[in-house]
DNA sequence: ACCTGAACACCGTTCAAGT
DNA sequence: ACCTGAACACCGTTCAAGT
């Protein structure tokens, strides 16, 4: 291997799967709406234009580092239990999955095609519920409705500790920079709860009376206690006669 | 009121209603994504940089936007039935009003602080859930699950039925138009199935097998059952005693 | 005081032209 | 065949200047 002339010395090959991954790490750092094509042609270093003959759009890269997001996403085995508890281990870790990806889980709601990774994902949601007794038509309408329960848990627990704001400029110094991320950390919940405790009691009694309990207990409960509401809603008495 | 010279003709005073409102029907004709300032502007008949009198940011005029989206939901009576029957109704309702404005849900679910209407259907739903006998702590969780349940919904109703692609040049006749909106009207929800159908059977048993089912039935009673699982769930008697 | 023209620093996407 | 410079038609937001 001689050393030949290069136009750039070790510019990486372009490929697919540099454009995704470049692309869900900006997304991790900006934010999706802050990811551009132009940005990510920057960081995988060519113009804007080359990125089409990867992807015809950006929606469809957007696709791309949803379905990547949870590639890494492990199946549950025997050794964690009945039916019911992989059921929940699986929902827990695509949420926790997404949630790593700022709100990349957005994607997932604006009537994009499930990829691979999401495919695989989907076939196990449904074995498992029907696994668990669940007539076939309860199953197709409960891993719709578990479906919808993952992508918006995860884009919840990303806002609730979301640390970066827009943040385009920064020319803050580093200590700077740490003490707003700080700030924004809890921004979310903190002015949700300064709202519900500003409103007037005599028309939000409930909202005031609940406030306390309203943004607070940890994210990992809340979770968990979510889906098995909703596992305990999908095998209540009467849905087992009748779907 | 003498006729006197004005700069144009009965030109409509600028106001934070009409932005919001020309806000919202632009929502519905071009989809969240599409809706820039500068369109905004265009339809209240200024330049992009007075709507920043009457509003920080972009953010801000599709929050007011989301919030006037469900402004006209009616609030369950006694007549409805039991606190149960109203909750379905109130949820209803609420997906209804939200689906009808095209994609105006993914609002809801970026973070953005509720609004007055919002608000009023949040404090209707906690009431409801207490009526119930459900414990406070459980209200709290119940009510952002609930939150969740509505968006997601409302979203997916609102894509299962889109009329309108990006569209953005309308330069077809007529006839042609509404051909190609009528394809596109199913397009979502046949291009999931045809994708579930195509799929190799070895590796993805289960979707395969309930292909039929998973893109089935009309949204309405899928909507029905879905809320019934949810309250089922809160409902479990496991849940009565420690929530 | 209220409004806005013009500018700044960006966008997604296309296509003719290069290698 | 594969890539891309340059252009087109847009963006959100700011601010000095107007009335």
């Amino acid at each position: 291997m001689p050393a030949r002339p290069r136009t750039r010395s070790a510019k990486t090959t372009l490929s697919l799967d540099a454009i995704v991954a470049a692309t869900l790490a900006l997304v991790d750092e900006l934010g999706c709406e802050a990811v551009s094509m132009r940005r990510v042609s920057q960081a995988v270093q060519t113009g804007p234009a080359s990125l089409y003959v990867y992807v015809p759009d950006r929606g469809a890269l957007m696709a791309l580092a949803h379905d990547l997001a949870v590639a890494d996403v492990r199946l549950p085995t025997d050794a964690d239990g009945d039916w019911r508890a992989r059921l929940e281990l699986l929902v827990d870790r695509a949420v926790t999955a997404l949630a790593a990806h700022n709100d990349i889980a957005t994607v997932g709601m604006t009537g994009t095609l499930p990829g691979p990774h999401i495919l695989r994902i989907t076939e196990e949601l449904l074995r498992l519920l029907r696994t668990g007794g669940i007539s076939d038509a309860a199953c197709a309408w409960a891993a719709d409705l578990i479906g919808q329960y993952i992508a918006s848990s995860a884009l919840e627990e990303a806002m609730w500790s979301r640390a970066r704001r827009s943040q385009e400029r920064v020319g803050g110094s580093p200590p700077e920079a740490a003490a707003e991320e700080e700030k924004a950390e809890e921004a979310f919940a903190a002015r949700l709860d300064a709202l519900y405790r500003s409103l007037p009691a005599e028309r939000y009694p409930t909202i005031r009376a609940l406030a306390p309990l309203l943004t607070g207990g940890d994210g990992a409960t809340r979770a968990a206690w979510k889906i098995r509401v909703l596992i305990d809603g999908l095998l209540a008495p009467a849905r087992s006669d009748a779907n």
